[in-house]
DNA sequence: TTCGCTGCAAAGGATTTGCATTCTA
DNA sequence: TAGAATGCAAATCCTTTGCAGCGAA
């Protein structure tokens, strides 16, 4: 068995990424502002998958003034200083999580009917991809792979449904 | 090895597409217009990956009155008619392709430099994955993989890089 | 003769941008 | 104090929709 769910946990490394993001707004002469801080603390204590209005929502309880122009402007500063990483899954809208760095690369699994979201990590698929690329005559720079299932648990997946309800 | 590059082929199957389509109509009281069939032309003599306004130019060589939501609007009724299949592999814009049947379902590897894409089959990463969602407590329905590489042959990379630019 | 289809233009929704102002370093 | 960052509103871009006229069955 090398499959490995992942879930993430952040809060005991929220530091690390402040510190993180703020060695990156200098080596960059970018500023830290007070709405830099309030929105990567709104992503660090939500969910791991997160749009642009939802940290609005959640940073505008720390700071009532912060406007959604800045919220993309920063998500997009954190993604280019490798915090965040936006995934591939929503066409509608980008959706964002914590990265991970290339050690802990994951891909997901998510159920059609509840919405639950699963992170999780194979080697052996990792090596297939790559040796499949190869055979194709491709080096494997990267992927981006999504499994869509239903969970098999139809408790658990009523319950987290109505989770996401509230 | 059970990696197998898929090219479409597309010139002698038209008809069959055609008839399919106009089968979809009639089982469902819809009506197969001038423009229609104009549309479904245009998207059997293209490459396999291509967006709306592409769509759009190269049928306006047959009918120079049809128009952009037109397109869209045929665009959507060919994929519930199961003729085309939306990628998932531009946030930016919809792409289409000929659907292949459940049994001729492949995945993409896209080559970072010249942007050649690439379909392939896999049986054993289709087994793979429907393991890990098991293993995770999901029944697997669904999936999109996309590989991104480097062409290894540089000389051929060039080559289709050149290519794209006519 | 029905309605489904069409083109056009207007509307939508997510994201980006211009600009005057504010604030970090 | 320089110039980066902000909030707001306007602008973009792709896609969808409303509607009056058109045309397939």
């Amino acid at each position: 068995l090398t499959t490995k769910e992942i879930t993430s946990n952040h809060l005991n490394i929220d530091t690390d990424f402040h510190t993180k993001f703020e060695e990156f707004l200098k080596k960059n002469g970018l500023r830290l502002t007070k709405q830099r801080a309030v929105i990567l603390d709104a992503i660090l204590t939500s969910p791991n998958h997160i749009d642009a209005d939802t940290v609005l929502e959640k940073a505008r309880t720390a700071d009532k003034t912060v406007g959604l122009a800045t919220v993309y402007r920063t998500l997009q500063v954190l993604t280019e200083s490798g915090i965040l990483n936006e995934c591939a899954f929503n066409k509608e809208r980008a959706i964002f999580e914590i990265s991970q760095d290339a050690k802990h690369h994951h891909d997901h699994l998510i159920c059609e009917k509840c919405g639950t979201i699963v992170e999780f990590h194979d080697e052996e698929i990792e090596l297939l991809q790559k040796r499949i690329a190869l055979r194709l005559g491709f080096e494997l720079t990267n992927h981006n792979m999504v499994l869509y299932g239903k969970c098999i648990d139809k408790n658990k997946c009523k319950l987290r449904f109505a989770e996401k309800k509230n």
